[in-house]
RNA sequence: CGGGGUGUAGCGCAGUCCGGUAGCGCACCUGCUUUGGGAGCAGGGUGUCGGAGGUUCAAAUCCUCUCACCCCGACCA
């Protein structure tokens, strides 16, 4: 390819709306221009990455069994009732009529209309297990797109689903996408850190999120440096310290506390430390009032308080429930004694002595708070988030924190739309049997997002030779039009041997070309220049090395076929 | 949805406070000179000043409304 005839505006500023360096680059290095909020036009050298990392996972999503399937965008609302989620899917899936008045979802995912399309396509044990997929765009009315193509309103993804017979099946087929997104990863030059993730209310055991480590990344992870646990905050489990204050138990006493609500004014009120008070959070779960009770240190896991009250949903009550439940306005709520609606403790709040609580009072608190004796901690559970050093579930030392960005998901979605959707084939018995399900995405803008902030450096993007836009980046610095010629036919002789190469070819100075070069980042770069025209040298330089190496030229296809 | 900010040439920005008929750098076009790390000189084109309404002899500038975009937060199968 000629870049004298190719559309790549690159720019030598950064544009003022991109805040991290994956978004700033790519824009730069003219892979893609905005055309609205979340929403991004990808030019000629920025599909060409696309596209090669969507032949890397397509390559990999064959070779572990499963069929390549092209699914309509607009799915039928009648679907998504079987299921449910037209009712509780929420405002993030973007929902249109035609002109008839039918409705549909502009799909932000595929459970749905796979399950439907298989159901009619299987019948039989014989035909399972089966595992289908597509590569193609999702659509989700994010309240904030941001970060360039790291969460957009719009995007593509490779979404899997698998059908199996029984769990054991299903755990197969689970660990050959497992397998196949390790090997996905890998080809793509990208570091991934798999962790243990949150499954939903659907509970079940197995989900893994594949996380690249990243600044910008806006998932939290804890990783245990000595025996390897990783879990993604959400679900990431802990163990809970000693409690280390005095033991002997102090006489319950209110104590009055004007205008003293939030944990920071207690612990200056008190002079103490914030793991000694109870901190009593009122939900609303699945619109009806709860109660979650941690330690002052921690903050509540939603995720984790959700899977314990076994709801659906799960929303911070407004003031004026508070008030209805508590008999006092926010800030003063406490399980000494509680409201009469369901509580859950945190694991941590048995360790407490002499602690401190609202008193569902006015301005008052209480001291000398001690579990068992105030209060009984009817049902208890982990319902905190793990933070950096809390000791690691499986070996008790201490967690490290390190923040993300989720380029894929696998996840044992059990029976949860095979059922509702009345998926059924006959076993050897003629007996009707459900089929289990998993499902399997990878999104593969957010790929190559996480690639560009994995590769790169102050002078542009170093991609990984696997999903380069080329694989050789040609420059001439000729003078003449002799010395061009000689770099035209430089040119052919490596588009002949196959070499996908861009070739330089602009009217520009050598440093402007070389910047751009940097800039756009082909793993290697061929200059044909002075040394060629002097002493007929050839210079190769990698874009990840600092000095070139030089080739006659009639060794440089076979020195570039090493090296690509 | 709450808070903050920004909209002026393809891109980055100044001009707005204090109203007087729009500017700088890069990019682009023409010519000449240049060519190993974002070349020089000369000439040139480029704007519904986000939009609508209002005030005024006069609005990029003041007022009202509105839209878009960015950041923080809330929220998020």
């Amino acid at each position: 390819m000629r870049l004298s005839r190719y559309i790549l505006p690159t720019l030598k500023e950064d544009p003022s709306d991109a805040v991290v360096s994956s978004h700033r680059l790519m824009i730069r290095a003219g892979l893609i221009r905005k055309e609205s909020a979340g929403m991004y036009a990808y030019l000629p050298l920025g599909f060409r990455v696309l596209r090669k990392i969507i032949d890397i996972v397509r390559d990999e999503m064959d070779r572990a069994g499963a069929h390549e399937f092209l699914m309509p965008e607009l799915t039928n609302a009648d679907l998504w009732k079987e299921s449910g989620r037209w009712f509780s899917y929420g405002p993030e899936m973007f929902r249109i009529k035609d002109r008839n008045g039918m409705e549909y979802s502009l799909g932000p995912t595929h459970e749905e209309a796979f399950t439907g399309l298989v159901r009619g396509l299987i019948s039989s044990y014989r035909d399972l297990p089966v595992t289908v997929y597509q590569i193609n765009t999702k659509f989700r009315d994010e309240m904030r797109p941001r970060y360039g193509v790291i969460r957009s309103k719009e995007f593509i993804m490779k979404d899997a689903y698998s059908f199996d017979m029984d769990e054991k099946g299903l755990d197969e087929s689970y660990q050959a996408m497992r397998k196949a997104y390790r090997k996905i990863f890998e080809r793509c030059g990208l570091e991934t850190i798999p962790v243990e993730a949150d499954t939903g209310a659907m509970g079940g055991s197995d989900s893994e999120e594949f996380m690249v480590a990243s600044e910008v990344g806006e998932e939290v992870l804890l990783l245990c440096g000595s025996c390897g646990y990783r879990a993604n905050q959400e679900k990431a489990e802990f163990g809970r310290k000693p409690f280390a204050g005095p033991a002997p138990a102090e006489k319950l006493s209110e104590v009055d506390t004007p205008d003293v609500k939030t944990i920071d004014d207690l612990v200056k009120f008190f002079g103490t430390t914030p793991d000694r008070f109870l901190k009593s959070i009122i939900y609303l779960a699945d619109g009806k009032p709860a109660m979650a009770v941690v330690t002052g240190d921690r903050e509540i896991n939603e995720n984790k308080l959700k899977r314990s009250l076994g709801c659906s949903s799960l929303e911070l009550a407004p003031d004026s429930v508070v008030e209805e439940v508590t008999g006092a306005p926010v800030g003063f709520a406490g399980p000494v004694p509680g409201p009469s609606i369901p509580v859950v403790f945190d694991l941590s709040v048995k360790e407490v002595r002499n602690g401190y609580t609202g008193a569902n009072k006015k301005d008052v608190h209480y001291s000398g708070v001690n579990p068992g004796r105030d209060f009984e901690i009817a049902k208890e559970a982990d319902i905190a988030s793990a933070v950096e050093m809390d000791p690691c579930p499986r070996c008790g030392k201490p967690m490290n924190v390190r923040k993300g960005i989720e380029v894929g998901h696998i996840f044992k979605l059990g029976y949860k739309y095979s059922r509702p959707m009345n998926v059924t084939v006959l076993d050897e018995n003629g007996a009707s049997v459900t089929p289990i399900m998993g499902c399997y995405g990878i999104g593969i803008n957010r790929t190559v997002a996480a690639i560009v902030e994995q590769n790169g450096d102050g002078r542009g993007i170093v991609w990984p030779k696997s999903v380069a836009p080329f694989s050789v980046h040609l420059v001439g610095i000729s003078k003449t039009a002799e010395e061009s010629a000689a770099v035209d036919r430089i040119y052919g002789m490596m588009s002949d041997a196959g070499i996908d190469v861009l070739y330089d070819d602009r009217n520009a100075s050598p440093g402007f070309k070389f910047a751009d070069a940097d800039l756009i980042g082909i793993p290697v770069r061929v200059t044909v220049g002075k040394g060629y025209f002097q002493d007929g040298d050839i210079e190769i330089k990698l874009r990840k090395e600092k000095d070139p190496v030089k080739v006659r030229e009639e060794a440089l296809i076979g020195k570039l076929r090493e090296l690509v």
